[in-house]
RNA sequence: GAGGUGGUAGCUCAGCUUGGUUAGAGCAUCAGAUUGUGGUUCUGAGGGUCGAGGGUUCGAGCCCCUUUCGCCUCCCCA
């Protein structure tokens, strides 16, 4: 016999973890609707080029290539041209488009992208859209570092305006807040990080100096210091730098603080003056700046299409670090790519898998989510089958969830199963009962048990899952 | 790409240091105690190519080599 198994980096999710996990979706469902988001949803596969040099060199060795089915269906010279690629990516570490084609989508944002330039006629802009599907990467798994895994995303695109930044800081704390996770929601600005690297000396070491900084919590001012020396950052630049991230206090007062640093650089005083202002019109729309937005210069964001704010959310609860569980920022011109000029877009994302890992970590999910189904009835065989289907029948019809036993078993072996599932009421229609038109309703919590008819039944099930709703 | 650690019953694992009759436990399953009353008990049963291949040995789950798959860490990321 085979050893059943799943992919690496793949999970199976039994019913209890579903129910967990869609507890998580409709919090952030019901939030994206809040503010005005559309939902939209996109293949799971891509084409190749649509996806390649979107997410730097790292990320391009990440998208999980497709086999070209073509391999078994072209008759002419093309296929043998494909037989030999085939051969050589087999053979060794080599990658030809001839053999893949398609891919697997590697993030939402840029399958958002595509969907906004080829369907620009229909779109009414500035466009606010949200998905929730899976995406995959070739990864090497770890904790919390999954192969597919969901995201849920919310971007807008057609408006330059900071308000867009703001609503989508709200939407993270709020969602956030609700799901009762403390975080922290780290802002920076690509534009700040622009403006460093002019003050260094080197605007085209911006990358450069962004990983290296992005390390400071890990090695601290001196391995950051180290790395920058060896990428070729003078002593002057190095001084910048540290004074930048010495600053401490409020976002306010760091913000200000930044200004004065940045005042030889134009694109370092602009992007202060964004985060001020989306701070200000997070305030306008009822936040408190200084709770869980955090100002700090030294988050990167790997991926290169952003140009303007830039977040990061982590959890600010050491046992349920997992690194980062959500991320975003703005793009200028991402859509330019694909064709469409001049359309800004602003965005963000969340980890649901790392947000339920969170979630379990600190234990924070609802206790009572819905178990689903909550009544049951026996099978007593017979004419009692049909007997506990026309009742089943008018138990669903008054909007009860319900389900029967479908085999004739065993009472005990039926008990049984209704206790490992968990239901409230058992029914049991049998001989004695059905001669009387009635039944017998336990309620399983309590073992307590009471012969009633049937349209008395149905109304006692209704009055208690009514109570149940309401409590 | 670099390192660490593991693979034994359906599941979680013990056994390995020090090779020696028929490889164990808990949970789960099935049957019975109890033919219409679950959770707790008690009794019994079924279930194993010990990841794969090779070597050493009179003898290997255990020692050696090769290989494969998983988990974890660094890098990077959600």
């Amino acid at each position: 016999m085979q050893k059943p198994s799943v992919p690496q980096g793949t999970r199976d999710f039994a019913p209890a973890v579903v129910r967990k996990r869609q507890y998580i979706f409709n919090t952030l469902k019901t939030m994206f609707e809040r503010y005005g988001f559309q939902p939209i949803e996109t293949p799971a596969m891509e084409n190749l080029e649509t996806l390649m040099g979107k997410y730097g060199e790292e990320g391009d060795r990440l998208i999980f290539k497709i086999l070209n089915n073509g391999l078994h269906e072209k008759k002419d010279k093309a296929r043998n041209t494909l037989m030999e690629e085939w051969e050589k990516v087999t053979s060794r570490s080599y990658s030809s488009t001839a053999v893949t084609e398609r891919a697997l989508r590697y993030d939402l944002t840029i399958p958002f992208a595509r969907f906004v330039v080829m369907n620009q006629n229909d779109i009414a802009f500035p466009f606010r859209r949200y998905q929730m599907q899976p995406v995959w990467r070739a990864d090497k798994p770890q904790s919390s570092r999954y192969r597919e895994f969901w995201q849920c995303d919310a971007d807008i695109v057609g408006s330059n305006s900071l308000i867009n930044e703001a609503e989508l800081l709200h939407i993270y704390c709020g969602a956030f807040d609700q799901l009762k996770v403390p975080v922290a929601v780290k802002v920076n600005s690509r534009k700040m990080l622009a403006g460093l690297a002019e003050l260094c000396g080197a605007p085209e070491k911006m990358m450069e100096i962004t990983i290296a900084l992005d390390k400071l919590d890990k090695i601290g001012w001196t391995g950051v210091e180290k790395e920058l020396t060896e990428r070729g950052i003078e002593e002057t630049g190095r001084n910048t730098i540290h004074r930048i991230i010495q600053t401490t206090g409020t976002n306010a007062e760091k913000l200000v603080a930044f200004g004065e640093i940045m005042q030889a650089s134009e694109i370092g005083k602009a992007g202060v003056e964004e985060i001020k202002k989306t701070l200000d019109y997070y305030a306008a729309l009822g936040g408190n700046t200084e709770h869980q937005l955090k100002v700090d210069i030294s988050l990167a964001r790997g991926l290169n299409y952003y140009t303007g704010i830039i977040v990061e959310v982590v959890c600010t609860d050491p046992n349920g670090a997992v690194g980062s569980i959500g991320g975003g920022g703005r793009y200028d011109d991402l859509t330019g790519l694909f064709g469409l000029k001049g359309i800004s877009g602003v965005g963000i994302s969340f980890g649901v898998d790392r947000i339920y890992d969170v979630l379990q970590k600190l234990d924070l999910f609802p206790a009572h989510l819905d178990s689903g189904a909550k009544i049951f009835i026996l099978n007593l065989g017979g004419e009692n089958e049909i007997y506990g289907l026309s009742l089943l029948r008018k138990i669903r019809e008054a909007g009860l969830n319900a389900e029967m036993y479908a085999d004739a078993a065993k009472f005990d072996k039926q008990m049984k199963y209704a206790n490992k599932r968990g239901f409230a009421y058992v029914i049991i229609p049998g001989d004695s009962e059905r001669e009387q038109n009635k039944v017998s309703l336990k309620f399983f919590l309590t073992g307590q048990q009471q012969l009633v008819g049937i349209d008395e039944c149905v109304n006692v099930l209704k009055i208690a899952e009514q109570n149940n709703m309401n409590a």
